[in-house]
DNA sequence: TTATTATATGAGCATATGAGTATATATTTG
DNA sequence: CAAATATATACTCATATGCTCATATAATAA
């Protein structure tokens, strides 16, 4: 394959910005943080993040079909945990940057 | 402070959506793409994209409210760099991730 | 000053996306 | 079988977002 290829394909490019569409929305990220701690029901997650039974299933299809979710069916219930581990380092360096950011802001005011 | 809080506030979710809506669009993707070797003109942007001038200025617009590029100017031209490292880890993080599912696919379909 | 060049911005349009309400589809229980 | 429960989906509306075209602004040059 030679060199690492950089050019980035229309379908390459395709993917990735679903994948940041994904977690561009408060509801998702609500949900994603609410999993962070194991699986859970939609039922839960409706409880827990103060949606509707509705946007919250609405919300768990697209982040499924972003890759970034597991789905496993127990009776009536759904549950839901989160199958791509990424999705913890991609939430920890955005807040660590936004961390960073507000310091030197902060720092920037004082002077 | 006691144990890190991961309590989310309404205020930090939106600072998050907005950073990840800033990578949630094509064009964006492009010109920060663009910009990984270094610092470039509009007017090089423009031509290295293939968009017109009026969007890809708005994009970088929307990327430097995003906190993710440097803006100088010299003389007529304004030149644009990355201004956040994190966004090299940001992508390689994705990348990295949607390849590992890309192989995963590939194994499940040769079985 | 006027002309020229590079970049930014306003207005309008088309499309995408999220939310609410109602309803459909399982799955279990009686 | 019918009733009850958990989840998914169709339809609709309102808003957000991206794009194009035209024009404004700023900096240099003549």
């Amino acid at each position: 394959m030679g060199k690492k290829s950089r050019v980035m394909t229309e379908a390459a490019l395709g993917l990735i910005v679903r994948r940041f569409a994904a977690l561009a929305e408060p509801m998702r990220l609500r949900l994603l943080h609410a999993l962070f701690d194991g699986e859970k029901s939609v039922g839960t997650l409706v409880a827990l993040s103060g949606g509707t039974q509705a946007n919250v299933s609405r919300h768990l299809q697209t982040l499924m079909d972003a890759g970034m979710l597991t789905r496993r069916k127990e009776g009536l219930q759904v549950f839901y945990g989160i199958g791509d581990p990424s999705i913890f380092e991609l939430c920890e360096l955005v807040c660590g940057s936004l961390e960073q950011q507000h310091t030197q802001r902060a720092e920037s005011l004082a002077r």
